[in-house]
DNA sequence: CACCTCACACTACCAATTGTAATGTTCGCA
DNA sequence: TGCGAACATTACAATTGGTAGTGTGAGGTG
């Protein structure tokens, strides 16, 4: 399984995840690989959680294979099969395709102005790299 | 209400609305203000399909703010609030916005690549816009 | 005038997704 | 040898989208 969704109407991580996910992913890449018991402990700290929920939503996370799983003697311990930054692009990457092949000419149009106002100098960046590609060819 | 997701594994409309709700307003972005009954008759062209279940879809569509309603006499007529060009504009508008936001630097790394898979041309597209600005200043 | 039909409203059910948690099972160790 | 911790199984609730039955009201026709 995979991310198929992307809400515009959340941040950050909850644009890919429910957000009992989002907070143990968000652990989960802020730390060592870890047991369920750890994980939950870690989220008891902000609000008391069942460890049985947070068994089923990290199992869930396997299935969807962001989580691997891996047994250590009786217990498991989860990671992320990606860094977070790997993630991160994978899904940047993922969007921008979809986003061009959907939408093509439209989004160039928009680009300029997004990145404008997100931050000028990302501009710049993009010039230089259109200019390196020219020369390469 | 509004369109909160963008669904990465489906095309087209099916993006932005469920299968049934995709093909409605395909119908009406490419036709006239339509009753209920014209919509299901054309629906049924392809797949027999209940009045009801489209007069359901068609509701909450205009309680999500795509559709407008209008009563003329004893039956309503629908239409989209947006045009499909506008919608798509606001969309990918709207998607392009939190991609940046979300993704920064690492959105600019891929569009290049993007671009060019989809249609160079766009890339020289692009540098024009980029030309028009630094001019502008 | 009674009635029938048609458009609409209301309500409900199903499947999938996500959060929640009770109950059942297993296995090591005290 | 039986307890407790970790895991498995199962299930329920809310939400979203597809489906459709039943109820209501208004207009035309016999």
């Amino acid at each position: 399984m995979k991310i198929h969704s992307f809400k515009t109407n959340e941040s950050g991580l909850n644009r890919f995840f429910g957000p009992l996910e989002a907070r143990i992913m968000h652990i989960l890449w802020n730390g060592p690989e870890m047991a369920i018991k750890d994980v939950q402990v870690r989220l008891a700290k902000e609000q008391a959680i069942n460890f049985n929920t947070v068994m089923t939503v990290m199992n869930r996370l396997v299935d969807k294979g962001v989580l691997r799983k891996r047994a250590e003697g009786r217990i498991s311990l989860f990671q992320p099969t990606q860094s977070l930054e790997q993630f991160l692009e994978t899904q940047s990457k993922e969007l921008t395709n979809d986003l061009l092949e959907e939408f093509g000419p439209l989004v160039v149009n928009h680009m300029l102005d997004a990145l404008e106002e997100a931050d000028p100098a990302l501009i710049e960046q993009l010039e230089q790299k259109i200019q390196a590609l020219k020369k390469e060819r």
